[in-house]
DNA sequence: GATGAATGAGCATTCATTCAT
DNA sequence: CATGAATGAATGCTCATTCAT
């Protein structure tokens, strides 16, 4: 519902008969329309922040392989939910306050364990990088971009994008300009 | 207005207010409340996507120091319309479909503007570059990254944002993995 | 519940959580919401209209001594059930139109009650009035003055509000204007 | 509208179509359905607070004659507001806090321009009463008494009514018992 | 009998838009 | 051109009542 019309034109009455509920039992479980929301980043979010453990990227040694992988999950990922992802980044704002925060705590969980990947690699003294948190902050965003500017994107496919994406992160995490 | 507020929660009332129109008058202007939208984005875009020339960076022959300036520049630039630009990103989805075919076709413009950069530089053998349009399009969205991620990257200064940004690019253009 | 909030504004969920009930058995023993207060006013009126019999008021033999006591014990009674006579003059507009004649035969049988009380009076030559069932009626109201206008009598204990209503009906009913 | 059905049961809709104002042009001169309530009591009490100013009551000199007038016309006006005021007294409690005491000091007011009364009477010697500000609480009390008891006095007309509120009233101010 | 999830009509309120002056 | 009062459809939310279990 919001993905199709985003969460301002999304009507009660909309959201209640695209889920089967009636409207009065929708608020049996609800206070207010911005839970719904809420709920729908929640239950976004369960998965989104915690690929990467559930995905066993923690698991491969080589800290290459471990980054190349944490790219592709990814990309895969967000190809499969294109559409929140846009959601996700574009209404975010709409959130309560505190829900916000909670949201943007698991978003910075999801930087730190890039950064966490970089860590590894530069203790492996595989990867040569100043400021790991930094780049994981512009890995992850980095790694939006097709949901977000994908409409000029489009004579790409999802492996082109994300090779390329690979090859542009990798070189930015071994090769810094001397 | 839509900054403060964002689009939806700004009534034409609060607008007419702030612009010192009467209701009636404005509606003399525009004939729908996306007009409205409409005009925002055509003013902010009429400045966006133009900057490179207006600038002056296509007079600078060195292509790292003419893309060092298109990164500086338009940092500095973002720093400046930081609001906006989160705006532009965060509610373009509900402008009118021709229009927003309008701005694309802006954005898609600075893009192109990027690319000429690169191309310039690929030219004289100081970029090593296999695709400068996704090249492109991967500067001018890193380029955005404060504004729209800026709440987890509160520990830097802007031009600290800026050398990082400019050094990752550079590195990005001119060191490609083998 | 009633007294707290108002009929209108205590809803039936409130309702039963006050009582102990759950929605749907409440439902069993009533047909509609109406009904509760149709019950709460029965409740009510089975002690509002029978005090004076219930009390032995008319096992008293003098006049005076009898309206006195009708009086005293009157105003024990309302300062008890103080927030229960407000509600009972202020919504009782509110009951179905068959209840409301049943409990306005009630409060009419009150009033007889005070007429007996003075007719009596009356016939032992004690009191001197030529209307007992206009005066029954402005007793019966006057002792409810303080439920209904105590916001402005806030200066009295009750013992004194009961000493001045005494005086004054006993006044009423003894000296009538030559 | 209010005196029809009561403040509850009457919905924005039904004001709206009984004041011919439609619904959005209403709200451009209330902030809620309160309001209107509070406009109502307002007007009210522009005319039923300050009648016996209005009506010259205190230009009579003969405290008898002025109590006598004071009390006649109040009946008058009572019998023709009459729904008013069983609204007024029924749906007070309905009220914004800060709005009811508003309301509250113009009814004391209405109190005092008759304790008003009395004591000019006590001074003058003609009337003998202890308490005039309780006994002008029970005159403004009393003079009520049709809109709120009326049910059970309909075989009196307004002009019995009258008298017999005068005599009493004035009993009560003039032969205290002994 | 008892439960409480489900129903959906109904309500106050908002706000883009119009149009007589 | 300018005004702002008027319009009324649309929305989020409530709550009395029902009924399958």
């Amino acid at each position: 519902m919001f993905v199709k019309k985003g969460f301002h034109r999304a009507t009660m009455r909309e959201i209640c008969k695209a889920t089967g509920f009636t409207v009065g039992n929708l608020y049996n479980y609800i206070k207010t329309r911005d839970d719904v929301l809420c709920l729908v980043f929640e239950t976004f979010y369960s998965i989104w922040s915690h690929q990467l453990e559930n995905e066993g990227i923690f698991d491969i040694e080589d800290p290459v392989e471990q980054l190349r992988m944490a790219i592709r999950k990814r990309v895969e990922l967000i190809n499969q939910v294109r559409d929140m992802v846009f959601l996700m980044y574009t209404e975010a704002k709409l959130l309560p306050r505190d829900f916000l925060k909670t949201i943007l705590n698991e978003e910075s969980y999801l930087v730190k364990n890039y950064e966490r990947i970089l860590r590894n690699g530069i203790e492996k003294k595989v990867f040569r990088i100043e400021d790991p948190f930094f780049t994981a902050n512009v890995i992850v965003y980095l790694l939006a971009i097709e949901p977000l500017r994908g409409w000029n994107l489009k004579r790409y496919s999802i492996s082109q994008i994300n090779r390329r994406l690979e090859k542009y992160i990798l070189s930015l995490v071994m090769n810094p300009e001397e």
